[in-house]
DNA sequence: TATCCACAGGAATACGTGGGAT
DNA sequence: ATCCCACGTATTCCTGTGGATA
């Protein structure tokens, strides 16, 4: 069933992207001049999760270090580096340069190394949204020969605390908006790595047809269904994906999205997680007052009003209404 | 319409931790 | 071994908000 895993895998990154060539090759615009030793534009990678984002940022690098040698790329996820010293340390570990760097090394030397950089360094800071605190954006944005490319799904969340003068800048650097998948868009994709990934005639059009439209425009959960459906019928022995397996491929898809966020979380967060999970729509007071009878030693209010907010971005949880009426519930979907 | 209450989330502060330096 | 520092996390304090109530 399974002839090449590796193609199933959300990190994989596909020679050519199906329908982002548009947003490629605008990428790839704003980024030229660092071939002829200019200063590239900074970009702004903007639209909703699973659209292409970091595939499109990924495979842009990609090519140009193949076109240029001078050159350092990064990749920065800020979902796990979301403070200044990680993402310091992250940068400054692709160069090579992190031997003598401790804890206590104060942040100005590691800024000063960046600033000291022959060669430009592009960078793509994925959900760039995350970072605690983005006035280390803008002593980045100061740093002469870096460049940066920032991807996230919400443009407010990131602006909000900026101050004006670095909001217009980067506004005003390339900004390129990247719509959901179509669903014939995400077949195209599909097709691809079943081609690729799967053996021959393992899958039926009208089957992509079906992940496509439960994937809801976005080919990260595409792809995942189509590779826990695969998984499925290697484990049946078949070489054919069955309509069942899709059906069932589809909610698991999505509890082992889910499992992931999961995985993340500490025991208290999690207390409050299954409390929602258990009792539906719950008010903040009694959600506090049900988690503090569930854990032996319960956090403060201000705490859990934290975790709150941090299970939903992890989209666990979703809330409704404002100031005193306000609700929580998990999740379903 | 004024008052009240619960909530949200920012800021300052406290605490525990782990590694470097002495 | 001890001190110190930066970091992550939690707590305390506080202000601003909006819906509910009189």
């Amino acid at each position: 069933m399974i002839q090449d895993a590796r193609v199933l895998q959300d990190e994989y990154l596909p020679r050519e992207i199906v329908h982002r060539h548009e947003e490629t090759t605008q990428l790839a615009t704003a980024l030229e001049p660092v071939v002829d030793g200019d200063r590239p534009q900074h970009a702004l990678l903007t639209g909703p999760s699973g659209a292409g984002k970091t595939c499109v940022a990924r495979a842009t690098l990609d090519r140009l270090q193949e076109q240029v040698l001078d050159v350092h790329t990064a990749h920065v996820d800020c979902w796990l580096h979301p403070n200044d010293f990680r993402i310091l340390y992250k940068l400054l570990e692709n160069l090579g340069t992190t031997y003598d760097i401790h804890r206590s090394t104060p942040q100005d030397e590691l800024l000063g190394r960046l600033r000291e950089l022959e060669k430009p360094y592009l960078i793509v800071f994925d959900e760039a949204d995350q970072i605690d605190d983005p006035d280390l954006l803008r002593r980045l944005y100061a740093i002469p020969k870096m460049t940066m490319i920032l991807v996230t799904n919400h443009e407010r969340d990131l602006f909000n605390p900026l101050d004006e003068r670095l909001q217009s800048r980067l506004r005003s650097s390339d900004s390129i908006e990247f719509d959901r998948y179509t669903r014939d868009e995400l077949v195209a994709i599909l097709s691809d790595r079943a081609e690729w990934g799967l053996v021959e005639d393992a899958v039926t059009t009208a089957q992509l047809e079906r992940i496509a439209e439960a994937a809801r425009g976005n080919a990260r959960d595409a792809i995942g269904i189509l590779r826990s459906a695969a998984r499925q019928a290697e484990h049946d022995n078949s070489d054919q994906i069955s309509n069942r397996d899709i059906e069932s491929a589809i909610p698991e898809a999505r509890a082992e999205l889910r499992q992931k966020s999961l995985d993340r979380l500490s025991d208290d967060q999690l207390a409050v997680y299954q409390v929602l999970r258990e009792h539906g729509e719950l008010m903040p007071k009694e959600i506090r007052t049900r988690y503090s009878d569930r854990v032996e030693d319960p956090k403060t209010k201000r705490t859990v009003r934290k975790y709150l907010r941090k299970l939903e971005q992890y989209n666990l949880v979703e809330s409704d209404g404002q100031g005193p009426s306000r609700v929580y519930r998990t999740q379903n979907q």
